[in-house]
RNA sequence: GAGGCAGUAGCUCAGCUGGUUAGAGCAUCAGAUUGUGGUUCUGAGGGUCGAGGGUUCGAGCCCCUUUUGUCUCCCCA
């Protein structure tokens, strides 16, 4: 009647599919290993208190709330209390510890935050640390998005009093950019574009559209514009509440074209009597003037200056990036940017901090699409020995130890089926030698190795087996 | 939170305007074949047609409710 089945949002991993993802896993670590981070890992579930109030109104709907244990055991005084947020929670979109505690990790970002102020004193500033874990969202799945999926973030926190300049950080965010590009490099992921933009200059325009209180109103209306053109856009900032002069300055300033340095320059211009948006030219500039030096030529993804982009986390405060694959239709596989003051959040002032992210499971997916993964990750057991039983099979399992001993991956099949049954096993799991230990074979000490690809088959020696395999 | 589509064997799906005992392919198991797999042939097992109610002489099919999956919008990786 009840037949088996996981959460919505969530998946199994079959045996390939894991090699696939390791190999994403791996070359990402590679990467993450060779800029100098450090990994971290932190707990799947984090007190609720931690988590609620930073990702956005929207984002605290999502976070996956833990119910409390032993909740029919509280002491009746305490009850009362518990019967009064249940009906809230009831009510509205509401979490309260009395109720929810605990709550699953939303992201990698905070946790860190929260490991580096409750480290501070061990750790040597800057800090780089890189994190590949499970993240869960209560979001609704669809093509792309699970409740529950794996991020790969990389991040460099530092003290602003040591780096002097706040722009400095901006060196770290060159780095990060690299990371990227190295990252889609090596997966060989095609037309993936880097959009690079600066929450400064997304405040500069409001002020220079005299409304600097709607920022958020307008930065959302404004990422919209691959999707609905400028015509919808200009509608949806209308709805919100931008004067038509508001519209038509930002109209002026999507208008902008060109390279990047000509973009930075024509923002520049308009950003005149906005100190902020000044701000936010100079950091993006001096930005890809270090990721000039850093780069290498052989990167194809680009890098490049995009306005309209806004990024929903709230405590991203200067630059922002984002990265998209036009080669499949799918949402953004990476994100990040700039955060001055995390930390301050939990009660440590004066360090800020520069993040990007990798969507393992959307890379996962593209690479899958475009049918990019390496042929020879399906690998596993490279022999399996046939089993004869009684004493061939003692002679199958002295050869598997030796076997196992050399490197070798091998297996015995574990009874004395037919034989047919043996090799179809063998074939089905797609193990490309097979070793016939029988009774012509034992009697000469030497072993039958079969070549499950071409179908050659010869009698040699436990060394020639082991020279051919190690191959 | 709003909407579209779907739920029939382990999997992918047929099943006509409602009409005898609900089918196919793949997979599984057994045999052809007791030391030669991936090809072939034969046979077998496997279903309260997502759940509940209604209409009808009769429902896998029509109606209502419910539930699960999937996709789109919102938002996000």
């Amino acid at each position: 009647m009840s037949k088996p089945s996981i959460p919505q949002g969530t998946r199994d991993f079959s045996p390939a599919e894991v090699r696939r993802r390791q190999y994403i896993f791996n070359t990402l670590r590679d990467i993450f290993e060779n800029y100098g981070f450090q990994p971290l890992e932190t707990p799947s579930m984090e007190n609720l208190t931690t988590l609620m109030g930073k990702y956005g109104e929207e984002g605290d709907r999502l976070i996956f709330k833990i119910l409390n244990n032993g909740l029919h055991e509280k002491k009746e005084a305490d009850k009362e209390k518990l019967n009064a947020e249940w009906s809230k929670v009831l009510e509205k979109p509401y979490a309260t510890p009395v109720v929810t505690e605990r709550a699953l990790r939303y992201d990698l970002t905070i946790p860190f935050a929260r490991y580096v102020v409750m480290h501070q004193n061990e750790l040597a500033f800057p800090f780089r640390r890189y994190q590949m874990q499970p993240v869960w969202r209560a979001d609704r799945p669809q093509k792309g998005r699970y409740r529950e999926f794996w991020q790969c973030d990389a991040d460099v926190v530092g003290s602003t009093s040591l780096i002097n300049e706040a722009e400095l950080l901006c060196i770290y965010q060159a780095e990060l950019l690299c990371i990227y590009q190295s990252a889609f490099h090596k997966l060989q992921l095609p037309q993936v574009v880097i959009k690079i933009n600066s929450r400064k200059l997304l405040a500069g325009i409001a002020e220079v559209c005299g409304m600097p209180e709607l920022m958020m109103e307008i930065t959302i209306a404004m990422d919209k514009l691959d999707k609905i053109g400028w015509e919808g856009v200009s509608k949806e900032l209308s709805q919100r509440g931008i004067s038509e002069d508001g519209i038509n300055k930002i109209k002026h300033i999507i208008a902008v074209t060109g390279d990047n340095e000509a973009r930075l320059s024509a923002l520049e211009n308009i950003m005149q009597s906005s100190e902020t948006g000044k701000q936010g030219v100079a950091e993006l500039r001096q930005t890809l003037a270090y990721h000039k030096d850093l780069a290498s030529a052989n990167w194809q993804a680009e890098v490049v200056v995009d306005i309209s982009l806004a990024r929903g986390l709230n405590y991203y405060t200067g630059v922002i990036v984002e990265v998209v694959t036009n080669a499949v239709k799918m949402g953004s596989i990476g994100g990040g940017g700039r955060y001055d003051d995390l930390t301050g959040l939990f009660g440590l002032k004066g360090l800020s901090g520069v993040g990007i992210s990798f969507g393992i499971d959307r890379i996962y997916d593209v690479i899958e699409e475009l049918n990019l993964f390496p042929q020879e990750l399906a690998t596993g057991t490279k022999v399996m020995l046939v089993n004869f039983g009684g004493a061939n099979e003692q002679y199958a399992l002295r050869t598997l130890q030796q076997l196992r001993n050399s490197g070798i991956a091998a297996e015995i099949y574990p009874d004395a089926s037919k034989f047919d049954k043996q090799m179809k096993y063998a074939n089905k799991r797609g193990i490309p030698y097979v070793i016939l230990p029988g009774d012509e074979e034992r009697e000469k000490q030497m072993l039958s190795l079969k070549d499950f690809t071409t179908g050659e088959q010869k009698m040699v020696t436990l060394e020639e087996v082991i020279t051919t395999l190690n191959s």
